[in-house]
DNA sequence: AAATGAATAAAATAAAAATTTATTCATTTT
DNA sequence: AAAATGAATAAATTTTTATTTTATTCATTT
């Protein structure tokens, strides 16, 4: 196995047996095994236990951003591309079994409230695209003048509520129906009068 | 101490001794300190420490809920009383620090994400109480036409995230202000053309 | 009837021993 | 020489036992 070239099998394989059990529960011996090697031998890919679990989550979080980014460069409008970004995410989530396992047996992977979420730098790029697609709504016209930053930390929050009840502690359909009315109330309002008196 | 007359001066001394360091910390001795008396004595008023902790909790919460319910009465429009709520149960926080300080100590008793709410019963008559306001604004024609059940079920747990960041997890100012935010996305959502293509 | 302090039972904490697992390293394989 | 291994060591986890604290009961007093 070449060096830095097939790291990526060793996440799979990580990711595998980490979704099963979990951190403390899984060994290296249950990792190396998944492809056959000796636990010693990982050491010449990772700095250890934890680096590795770390690792592994970035890539399973990377993949899962990479497919939303995808998805909404194919989309259209501003309005689209805000609704696509929503609802691709829980599309994809609903497709990957491991993380998502994953997210379920550790949910400081995606905490809803943490001083320190330990995986910011990939949130951080999720939040960052958010606001600007608001901004680019709001300069165009078709978003209402809220505040971008605000705003983008207001819709992240209230869409991670919505994937944490989703995928980790409901029943798809209930989480589902959950997920699209909430959309409709934040792209829409409740209100029939916008400024109410 | 007359039975069942006093013995909410038994609540309030649990109340200010478990908002100190939490129920598992809190000893009957500290409880029974509080009004001076032994707490032996504090058998005859409740069934034991457990009990006595949830019927603490459940009183506070009660009185809590209590007072947005008055400040609803005072409101006119359905739009005021939608808000009304929203704000008054934030306010109240702000300014029971013996509540607040033991939903940071035990963040079970307003979960955001929990098979089962200890507090169900309270919880319920707060989502009830939502769920008419939706009813009454949708047939009023004031709010726009979504679910009454799933709406109420929506903008309570964004309710409770945002009670939650603001009061136990964040400081108070960016909060309220991501709050305040978020009640204005709610109730007049985010684009201007409300049905997008 | 309400309250108490001493007695008992249950639970929590701390210390010690045993086991498992992570990590290192000298040696072998490719 | 790079990659891999199994045996050796160190760190962490789990189990067990002993110790202390605290909840609860109860006979007695206020």
């Amino acid at each position: 196995m070449k060096k830095k070239e097939d790291i990526e099998k060793i996440y799979a394989a990580a990711l595998a047996a980490f979704s099963r059990h979990g951190f403390k529960k899984t060994t290296l011996e249950d990792v190396a095994a998944e492809i056959g090697m000796a636990a010693s031998n990982l050491y010449l890919y990772t700095r250890g236990k934890k680096e590795l679990y770390r690792e592994t989550v970035t890539f399973a979080l990377l993949r899962w951003q990479s497919r939303v980014l995808r998805d909404i460069e194919a989309a259209g409008s501003v309005e689209e591309r805000f609704i696509t970004m929503c609802r691709s995410a829980v599309l994809y989530l609903e497709k990957d079994d491991a993380l998502r396992r994953l997210l379920i047996l550790d949910p400081d992977i995606f905490p809803m409230f943490a001083e320190k979420d330990p995986y910011e730098h990939v949130n951080q790029a999720s939040v960052a695209l958010l606001k600007d697609l608001l901004r680019e709504g709001i300069a165009a016209g078709r978003f209402r003048g809220v505040d971008p930053d605000t705003a983008a930390e207001a819709i992240f929050s209230i869409y991670k509520m919505l994937i944490i009840r989703a995928y980790i502690k409901m029943e798809k359909t209930a989480g589902l129906t959950l997920f699209e009315q909430t959309l409709d109330l934040v792209t829409s309002g409740l209100f029939v009068d916008r400024r109410p008196g």
